[in-house]
DNA sequence: AATCATAAAATTGTATACAATATTTTCGGT
DNA sequence: ACCGAAAATATTGTATACAATTTTATGATT
């Protein structure tokens, strides 16, 4: 067997709390404590520290001047900006993606897909939006092009705290044959449809998402509740 | 007067740092040793590190493990990948950005065009340099989409680093020109044309490269040096 | 009981100390 | 003189110690 592996980087500790993040295992608010973390993965707090501020630069986490590293809390506008930044790479990256298929990277793409469904079934719903993200992602590195990919891949990750914040009561998720359809278009290698595809199926998330502006702050409580009437 | 600044922060001295790296006082390959660095702003090696891995993130500097820091030194691959993400961002955000223009923003772009001037006329090619990123920066921002824009805030940044190692020898960095008539078009909210000014300005900066690939590494040297004759 | 000021505790921010790893220098052999 | 091994030096990686700040708890006063 492989020799055990006794260390751990902050890169790791970073992509552990990114993955929980993402899966909802903890939720846009959340406190990231240092000592807390410590403990958990059994280093100090220095390598927690540099995890949460490479976090905080994906703009994953917030970290607020001696208070502390919270989940993010995306804002309406920010939700927003984020998913038409998706919406200008990521149909793009998809034609590009189309054009370099291979039997195997189709075989990887279903195998995300067959994951997804399982997680589904399992009503594991936090994985299955995992891997839902993954899958995405995995379709941009195809493309072949590292530097959009990356930026994409900081969008979707993003993405999974607006879906956390703002998604529509009993929405779907991802309509189980979006990822299918798009899988068919890249096998095909048909740029164009998996293009129009990937658009689509863009809108379709967004139509998941109530962005609407939510109604003004309770500025004046008053106001609302004044009239002690019936 | 204001208070006198007391502290500095992480983020100052990573500013400070890509600054010199923009303007080309570092270049790329230099080493950034984190005791020199201490010692330069006063202060311990922790926010130099917290700092270097800020701009590690941007990929700005490279960090080898256990051996330090580096100006990184992009790829032809990256480069061009780098480029071709302009092209995909920034026209379109051209567009964006005139539509939204205001008396107000179309000064302060004039002022930067003047400051380049200014630069070039005193032949402080790094400055000048880094004012024309600035003045790219600054239209993105107008573009009310912050996330696009620190897309663009990083390439712009990487984008010096191809400069320094792959211009072309006495190609013009920016025609002088260009911003001016970009900076026209904003004015007068022609979004159109911005786009398409946006887009040709940006061919013409890949088009001061030379971005082919080097002739194979030196692998053979006998081959090269081989037959010692005249 | 509610509120404010104050004190105690907990948490983050920075510096330093020590460990692990590279790099350079020294020195013996050919 | 030119390698190559080994010691010495320098540099990075991680943990800990202390300072600064925030949060929570306490208690006096109205």
């Amino acid at each position: 067997m492989p020799a055990l592996k006794t260390t751990i980087t902050a890169r790791e500790i970073g992509k552990a709390i990114a993955k929980a993040i993402h899966k909802h295992k903890v939720l846009p608010g959340t406190k990231l404590g240092e000592d807390e973390l410590s403990e958990i993965y059994g280093v100090s707090r220095t390598l927690v520290r540099s995890a949460l501020q490479g976090l905080s630069h994906e703009q994953l986490v917030d970290i607020q001047p001696n208070r502390g590293a919270f989940v993010s809390k995306p804002s309406l506008r920010e939700a927003r900006e984020i998913f038409e930044a998706r919406a200008l790479l990521e149909p793009r990256t998809a034609r590009s993606a189309a054009l370099r298929m291979t039997k195997e990277s189709a075989r990887r793409l279903q195998t995300h897909i067959d994951d997804e469904h399982e997680a589904l079934a399992q009503n594991d719903i936090g994985k299955a939006l995992w891997l839902s993200g993954v899958f995405h992602i995995e379709i941009s590195k195809l493309a072949d092009q590292a530097t959009i990919g990356r930026f994409i891949e900081s969008l979707i990750a993003r993405s999974s705290l607006i879906i956390a914040l703002y998604r529509k009561r009993d929405s779907a998720l991802c309509e189980k044959h979006a990822h299918h359809a798009l899988l068919e278009a890249l096998s095909q290698k048909d740029g164009v449809r998996a293009e129009e595809l990937m658009q689509s199926h863009l809108v379709d998330l967004v139509s998941a998402l109530d962005l609407r502006e939510k109604v003004s702050n309770p500025t004046k409580l008053k106001d609302v509740l004044g009239g002690l009437g019936a």
